[in-house]
DNA sequence: ATTAAAATGTTATATTATTACATACTGTTA
DNA sequence: TAACAGTATGTAATAATATAACATTTTAAT
């Protein structure tokens, strides 16, 4: 059996791949030039060559951007394979963050439509708080 | 009648009152540095400046930072007297940002607990897409 | 083989934000 | 008033995050 038309539209280029295991095995967000100083060894020299990846890898669903930090974790929400409705949990103390996969949740957001009738393609959410370990 | 002990709380200083006027007046967010070209003329000089008035005027809540952006709105939404559960519009073209306020939406989002029973203290949500004139 | 799209390599630069340290102002209390 | 604590300011230097511009190479389909 080959590879199925989506996964291929997927697949990963070089140094995509690098990127990805390197942010996919982190326990923690990683940001880009933490990121550019553990792929140095594999022969990621430039901080464009990160961020091109990086964007591409948000594209297509694979990372995400947790943007009130400025940092990238591993999509591990399989029903998002496109980053259009992001949600994570965000623990003030020891900064861990988790995806958020909450049917009602993604459902409540993905109907909402404000005043002006203006409908949304995409939406982030962040939550902070405290979490077990830090409470 | 003098000045109410909420309001003296929150007075601001010189620095503070400068950048407030700025963004409250600005039809669109600010960024910090656009900030500091606009108030050079008024003898605020240096970025650090500008970043201790955002930071203390975020904390207050008289105006909020729109994290995808990297750049700053006053609040108005008289229910948010402190950033703690912000909703923001977005479209993608024209970048205008407006406010959310939805009673529904923030019922919702401050009643939202997580599988790991998480409590949250604290939320940001961003809408993306397009505006009516946009459309 | 041709070709177009995507990805890469490289240098330089732009943008966003903080550290460190010295000084001054504001309001409260002894 | 004097002392004090908390907040705000001024200034220089630097750190951290992200993009522009341009040349080249790889990939995958025709
Ligand atoms: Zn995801
Ligand atoms: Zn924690
Ligand atoms: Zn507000
Ligand atoms: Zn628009």
């Amino acid at each position: 059996m080959g590879i199925s038309k989506i996964d291929k539209m997927h697949s990963l280029s070089k140094n995509q791949q690098i990127i990805f295991n390197l942010i996919d095995k982190s326990p923690e967000p990683l940001k880009a030039y933490t990121i550019l100083f553990n792929v140095q060894k594999k022969g990621i020299k430039a901080p464009l060559q990160v961020y091109r990846a990086l964007d591409k890898l948000v594209e297509i669903g694979k990372i995400h951007k947790i943007e009130s930090r400025n940092a990238f974790i591993a999509c591990h929400n399989s029903s998002c394979q496109v980053a259009k409705a992001t949600a994570f949990s965000i623990c003030e103390i020891c900064e861990k963050v988790t995806e958020i996969s909450s049917a009602g949740l993604s459902k409540y957001l993905a109907g909402f439509k404000d005043k002006d009738g203006m409908k949304y393609s995409k939406y982030n959410l962040e939550f902070f708080g405290l979490c077990k370990k830090c409470r």
